[in-house]
DNA sequence: GTGTCAATTGACACAGTGTCAAGAAAGAAG
DNA sequence: CTTCTTTCTTGACACTGTGTCAATTGACAC
């Protein structure tokens, strides 16, 4: 329902009507909307094999590779997260517990970028004009849910556009050119 | 207020008791709370003579120096219209017309992203692997709000930073490198 | 037959927006 | 000094959606 309508559409009351429960019920189960959202993310992680797909760009023998491909598992991984996510993002300013959960896994995507960071690193490979902190913040920053809304949703691009021309941004921002 | 509390923290009560009139008096005047908002949005830019602050990018003569003076423009106006900016967006999911007033005030930042871009292609300086189109929809991304947002708030870079990170990734990213 | 568990129904509290009706304050005009 | 108009006030209420509570039902186990 989440993906169908973008995050919007899933009031406790249409969840109860589509799964055939009570609205109660719904309680029984989850403590509260935000308790149910946030279920929903981590059982969605767990069935899109999070781990697996993340085995490419661990792989990568170079920072460069290494940043193509993280972009390239983020391309594909954060459109089937998205519906959930977004209702999450859409309750951040008035749940806090909602915050926390959108925030811990924004970190967790942080890592990725850290590890590309210090992959380019490890080659001497980082461009100038960059710390390893503030390179990750870019990094991390230009990966984050309301660009790809932007790109995709309001400019439409496709995911490959937005893959590529990420990459295309992130080499260009973070790999010294020789 | 809005700026205070980073967008949240003014209902209609609170506003109401703030000025010194009823809360129905707001209704008054304003007919809805996101009709306060546009209006103080209006309003907010008009007090900071946006017209006078973008004379400087208007002025480049190259189009590396209008793609950096408009980010210089963007990165000290933002921070002024953040607190309104940012109620607005908290109520763009349910409110269809605070969503459009939001976009149509994206839309103009958007001009100045075209122009700077048109800059760069009179000046034959566009980055290979770019279209007119594409790189209008990424520079423009990239000053989104939610970026800036990340960076300052959750990063804690300071407005320098801001500018001239963004400075270094769009140049980077959409200028020629010879 | 009794206990337990999950679910149901229906009612209600709460926040915040928006509406409505009746009346009050204050100045302008005769 | 009255009368009209405009603006504001007070207080009540509707609506939406979340979350809570109490009483009840149905099913299954032992």
């Amino acid at each position: 329902m989440l993906v169908e309508h973008g995050g919007k559409g899933a009031r406790m009351a249409d969840i109860a009507k589509e799964t055939g429960i009570s609205r109660q019920a719904l309680y029984l189960h989850f403590k509260s909307r935000t308790d149910l959202l946030v279920a929903t993310t981590l059982y969605t992680g767990d069935q899109l094999d999070v781990e697996g797909r993340l085995a490419p760009s661990r792989a990568a023998t170079s920072g460069v590779d290494r940043l193509r491909l993280y972009i390239d598992f983020w391309g594909n991984f954060l459109p089937e997260i998205y519906g959930v996510g977004k209702a999450l993002m859409m309750v951040q300013d008035t749940d806090e517990a909602a915050a926390a959960a959108w925030a811990d896994r924004m970190d967790a995507m942080r890592d990725g970028c850290r590890a590309a960071i210090d992959a380019l690193l490890a080659d001497d490979n980082l461009a100038d004009g960059w710390t390893r902190d503030k390179a990750i913040d870019a990094f991390w920053t230009m990966l984050l849910v309301p660009n790809w809304e932007a790109l995709t949703i309001d400019c439409g691009w496709s995911k490959t556009d937005y893959i590529h021309h990420m990459q295309t941004i992130a080499e260009r921002t973070f790999v010294r050119q020789s």
